[in-house]
DNA sequence: GGAATGACTGAAACCGGTTTCAGGAAACCA
DNA sequence: TGGTTTCCTGAAACCGGTTTCAGTCATTCC
C-alpha cells in the first residue's frame, strides 16, 4: 500500500555511522566531510565518504547538528496578522533572503491574540532558534526580554519600548509628509487620517502624530482623525458633509479597504466626493474607481534588510541598536485627481479608461 | 549594552541538568515529569522537581527531545505561490490547527521555482519534520517519494500523480458546475474561461476539463478558453466584439486581477460590457464596478482538513490515500447582474450604490 | 640516525534530552 | 517470617551528530 505506518518511528533513515561504515572511516572523518574541515582529510578518504554518501543517499540531520554545534539554521518570525498584505510581503522578502543563507523560516502568526503571542514565543525558544523577527504587539515583555538575551532580535515595523534591538520600517514622519503634501498640492483642504486602533502600535502613533504635525505645520490644511470601528461610516457621512475639497488618508490597507468599502456603501462616488490616499500599495488598488494613490513600502527590501540584521548579529556585530527606516514610495493614481470644480461638480473629469 | 554579543554560543540555558541538580533528583526523572511520564513519581519529587523548574524558567529543549524520541513537533509546508491569496488563506488554516496541536510550522515558498524546491524540500527532511502539506508544482518527484517513505505527506489542491497522498481541495468539477449554471440562469450565452497557464497543474486541468463538459452539456451556452499570458487584453478584445451577452469565468484570484485589470485598460465598463465570476473571494471583490460574483472555497477549513490528516497518518491511520472535497459557496455580487437590455444597453441597471 | 614537525585519523566525550534496566523500599501474601 | 509483587528512582546507554585529544605515520631537520 501507498500509505505506511509513521506512528512507530520507523526512522529509517542514513545515518552517518551507516556512511563511515561503508567507506570505512570513523563518524568523525564523515563528520568533518560534511563540514567546513573537509581540509583536513586525504584525498582517498575524502572519495571514499563522498561515494559512500552518493550510494546511501545520505543527509545530515540537522537537529543532531544543532544541538551540539548551537547552530539550528532556523529563524523564526512573529508575525501579528498573517492576513495583512504588509505582513506577507515583509515575511516573503525575509524568506527569500533566509534561503538565500541556508536558513529556513519558522513562521508564527499571532492572529493580534496575545496567548497565542504568548504559546508561540515559548515554542520558538524550545526549537533554539538562532534570531527572531518580530512584527506583534510585543505584549509578554518578559518572554521577549528573555529570548533577546539568547538570541538577537529585529523588530519590523514596530517598536517595543523597552527592547532596544534592531528596527527596521517606514520612515513614518517622511511618509505622512510626503502623502499630506501631495494631498495638498492636489488641491484637497479637509483631511481625514483614517487608522486601526493604535493601541500602542509604534508606528501608527508616529503616523498620527506626524499627521497632526504636518497640519500644524500647513495653514491651508484642517483635518481630524479617527480611528477603524463600526462607526465607521458615519464618522464618514460625518466628514463628508463638511466644505470644501475633501480627502481621506488610510494609514495603511486595511484602513484602505474599509473605507473604501465603507463610501461604497454610502453610496458615493469614488473617487470624486472625496479623495483618497492610502499607506502600503495592494495589488487591487488600481482596479477601484480611476484607482487608489498609494504610499507603497518596500517590503522586499524591509524583509530582507530584517534578515540582514539578523545575520550580522549572529556574526558577532555588538554595534548599537541600529534603526532603518524606508522611505515609500509615491504611486499617483486616479483618487487624488480633484475633480474640476472642487468636488461640487463630481462630472466626468475622471474617464472610464482612466489608470 | 543592550546587544549582546551571540556569535559565541553563549547558549547559558537553564538544561535538564541544572533542574535536576537543583531539585536532588536525576534527569530521569525530571524527563518523566517533563514527558508524559508523571504518573511515575511520587508526589514529593514531582513537587521538587516543578519548583525547579519555576525558579530556574527552565524550557526543554524540542531538538534533543526530538532527537531520541523522533518526533519534533513539527510541520512542513512548501507553498507555491506565498503571495496568491488562497495559498495564504488555506496556510492560516494549517498554522492556527498546528498550534492547537502542539506543533509548529515551517513555511517554504518556492516561489514557482524548481531549484528553490529542491532546496527546501532537502532543507525540511534535514528538519526532522513529522509531515508534510505540498501545494506546489511537485517537480522534483524522486524527493517527494523519499520524503513520503519518511513522513506522511498530504497534498492540497493540487495532485501530484505518482504520489497518491491523501489530497485536500475544493471540488472542481461541482465548483465550474455552480458557476456555469449561475452565468446561464443569469441570461450570459458566452462564457470565457481565464486561467494561468496549467502547466500540469491537476486542479487548473479539472477546471478547464469541467468547463469544456459543462459547455458540452448545455446547449444554449458556447465558450473559449484563454491562459493568462501578455496577450490577455488583445484576447479579450477579441472575445468582446462577439455578438450577444457574455462573460467571464475566472479560474481564481490571479485571473481575476489580471482580467479586471485588462478590462479597465480596455475602457470597458465594469461589468456592464461583460460578466464576471471569480474562483476564490478576495476581500477587493466587493469594490470593484459593483462587486465581483465569486466561488468562495472554505480555505480555513481546508488548511484545518490538511493538518487534520497529516495528524490521523501519524497516530498511525493506514487507511487507503483519501480525497477531501470541499464545495465552494457562491457569493453573488453585481458583476453576474446582466443589464437590461442584454448588454446592449449599458445604462443605469446597476445604480452605483449596490453592493 | 634520532628528534622534531606536520598531516591525518579515530576513540571517546559531549550536546540535552529519552528510555531501558536494575535495584531498593514498601506493600502484599501466605 | 520470608517471598513476591508493586512502586519509585537513578545509572547508563542512546539518539545523530560535533569536537577534543591523543596517536600513527611520513617528512623534515640537525
Amino acid at each position: 500500500m501507498a500509505v505506511n505506518n509513521f506512528s512507530a518511528a520507523q526512522r529509517s533513515r542514513v545515518t552517518m555511522l551507516d556512511v563511515a561504515e561503508r567507506a570505512g572511516v570513523s563518524k568523525a572523518s564523515v563528520s568533518r566531510f560534511i563540514g567546513d574541515d573537509r581540509a583536513l582529510l586525504s584525498d582517498a578518504i575524502a572519495l571514499r565518504i563522498e561515494q559512500a554518501i552518493d550510494e546511501l543517499g545520505y543527509r545530515p540531520n540537522q537537529m543532531a547538528r544543532g544541538l551540539k554545534r548551537g547552530r539550528t539554521r532556523l529563524i523564526g518570525m512573529l508575525v501579528a496578522d498573517i492576513r495583512n498584505p504588509y505582513s506577507i510581503a515583509v515575511m516573503h522578502g525575509v524568506e527569500t533572503a533566509c534561503r538565500q543563507h541556508g536558513y529556513s523560516l519558522v513562521v508564527c502568526n499571532t492572529d493580534r491574540d496575545d496567548e497565542q503571542e504568548r504559546q508561540h514565543l515559548a515554542a520558538l525558544r524550545s526549537y533554539n532558534i538562532e534570531g527572531l523577527i518580530v512584527n506583534t504587539l510585543g505584549h509578554h515583555l518578559d518572554q521577549l526580554l528573555e529570548l533577546q538575551r539568547e538570541m538577537p532580535l529585529v523588530l519590523v515595523d514596530r517598536k517595543v519600548e523597552p527592547l532596544h534591538s534592531d528596527l527596521v520600517g517606514l520612515d513614518n514622519p517622511a511618509a505622512v509628509r510626503i502623502a499630506v503634501e501631495h494631498l495638498e498640492q492636489q488641491g484637497y483642504r479637509n483631511v481625514l487620517l483614517v487608522s486601526e486602533t493604535t493601541d500602542g502600535t509604534s508606528s501608527r502613533l508616529e503616523r498620527l502624530e506626524s499627521f497632526k504635525a504636518e497640519l500644524a505645520r500647513r495653514s491651508g490644511l484642517t483635518g481630524a482623525v479617527v480611528e477603524l470601528d463600526d462607526e465607521l461610516e458615519s464618522r464618514l457621512q460625518t466628514f463628508l458633509a463638511k466644505p470644501g475639497s475633501k480627502a481621506l488618508f488610510c494609514a495603511n490597507g486595511i484602513a484602505a479597504l474599509a473605507c473604501t468599502r465603507a463610501l461604497k456603501a454610502l453610496g458615493c462616488e469614488l473617487f470624486n466626493d472625496v479623495g483618497l490616499i492610502a499607506l502600503d500599495d495592494l495589488d487591487w488598488y488600481p482596479l477601484v474607481g480611476n484607482g487608489i494613490t498609494a504610499l507603497a513600502q518596500p517590503t522586499q527590501a524591509i524583509g530582507a534588510s530584517a534578515f540582514d540584521c539578523l545575520l550580522k548579529r549572529l556574526r558577532g556585530d555588538t554595534a548599537p541598536a541600529r534603526t532603518l527606516d524606508f522611505l515609500p514610495e509615491l504611486i499617483i493614481r486616479g483618487s487624488t485627481q480633484l475633480p474640476v470644480g472642487g468636488g461640487l461638480l463630481p462630472m466626468a473629469a475622471c474617464p472610464s479608461a482612466y489608470l
